[in-house]
DNA sequence: AGGCTAGTGACAGTCGCTGACAGTTGACAA
DNA sequence: TTGTCAACTGTCAGCGACTGTCACTAGCCT
């Protein structure tokens, strides 16, 4: 099944593979350029196949669709998110873990987009998400399969039945709304940088407490 | 520009207004009923047109598309309990507010909804869009635009700039996310009564609180 | 009764997406 | 090196969602 160098560090994945690997890089930068410049609906997949020299075809043994190519990246995001959460130490109380899970995943994350694409590709493909409907909803959808998932590893750290007890469903909801709104806020802010999202993060959930609080005037 | 019984409670629509909307529910039930049985994707706008004897052209002219009739119930049920929240008198905390909201309004939901279509139709409706990705996704986006107008409510409420005051949008984003999760779970289980859900939805907020815990272990 | 206009159907066209088939090119063994 | 196999690709054909156009029908109003 493997050649010998399955064990060594560097496969040296051969040409075919990167062959493949190098078209889909340039669909990928081809199609988040279009998107960002001219808009995702005025963008057709023709167009995106044409400027890497390809078929439609191709593009479409690729990606799944439009969609699949401009959130691509955020998948990847979402992926190294889920692992630095299964990777906190247990003792930490539920909230605790989710929140500096986020916190210190977003350095990790960036470097894994930039060998990808240019960071500040992402980030005006991140604002392309929020402000494109058909794309935003896709991107929640997605978002709402990992609170699912998120849930499932916050019930297995505690050793509860996720179907049983409602708060790991509960505690993960709340967090992903807050979260939610930090991504909406940040995306729409001008500081675009890795600091403003933790500070903005770490602020915002600092105000979920007082957000339940009886009364609002101090 | 208005005839003289503007004023009076009967209007009477007029023959014309009274055949678009005899129209517009034959369409709308039709979508559904058909939805519903042989699946979302499997049913195509030809099909919904056909049922009710119209061109498909006229279809596009009552509904944006297939999403829009689809999830046409559900947008009622919203602005109904938007409208709820906007009646709770001020006095009440913000999430407590928001709680009655909910806890009140299924029951102005259901007469509103049965008199458009029978409400049994629109559980199994319900129950589609859970399991619908397609669906999922623009009733996630729908609802994300509605917390953020019911974040501007609250705010007003309590004298307050959301931009400013990170706490309407925290308030809201954890409100919404156990709505959906408690809808999710309501959808999935056998008991589709309004009490179900009522009862699912109050034990889920009383959750919120152990959720934001530090220790789950009793 | 007759003119006005909202509502409709028929038609054509765009775009996203998929299946089928044939041609090309890297991988790997004889 | 060469030949075989499998992976990738392009071409073509087709479906379904959706939109613009235009002529026509049918309520409405005077």
């Amino acid at each position: 099944m493997e050649t010998a160098d399955t064990i060594g560090a560097a496969p040296r994945p051969g040409l075919r593979e990167r062959k493949k690997q190098r078209t889909r890089d340039a669909l990928l930068r081809a199609a988040l350029e279009l998107f960002t410049t001219q808009g995702y609906e005025q963008t057709t997949v023709d167009e995106i196949a044409d400027a890497v020299d390809v078929s439609q075809r191709t593009f479409f043994r690729y990606f799944a669709g439009k969609e699949d190519v401009a959130l691509f990246v955020q998948r990847l995001a979402e992926s190294h998110f889920l692992a630095a959460v299964r990777e906190r130490p247990p003792h930490e109380a539920p909230l605790e873990a989710l929140r500096r899970a986020v916190l210190e995943s977003w350095d990790t994350i960036g470097e894994a987009i930039e060998a990808v694409i240019p960071i500040e590709l992402h980030m005006r493909t991140f604002q392309l998400i929020e402000s494109t409907p058909a794309l935003l909803a896709a991107h929640l959808r997605r978002s709402a399969e990992m609170e699912e998932e998120i849930a499932g590893v916050i019930a297995e750290r505690e050793g509860l039945d996720v179907d049983a007890d409602p708060r790991p469903r509960v505690a993960v909801a709340v967090f992903g709304g807050v979260m939610r709104v930090t991504g909406r806020l940040w995306g729409a802010g001008e500081d675009t940088s890795v600091e403003a999202i933790r500070a903005l993060t770490a602020s915002y959930l600092d105000h979920v407490g007082p957000a339940l609080a009886e009364k609002w005037r101090t």
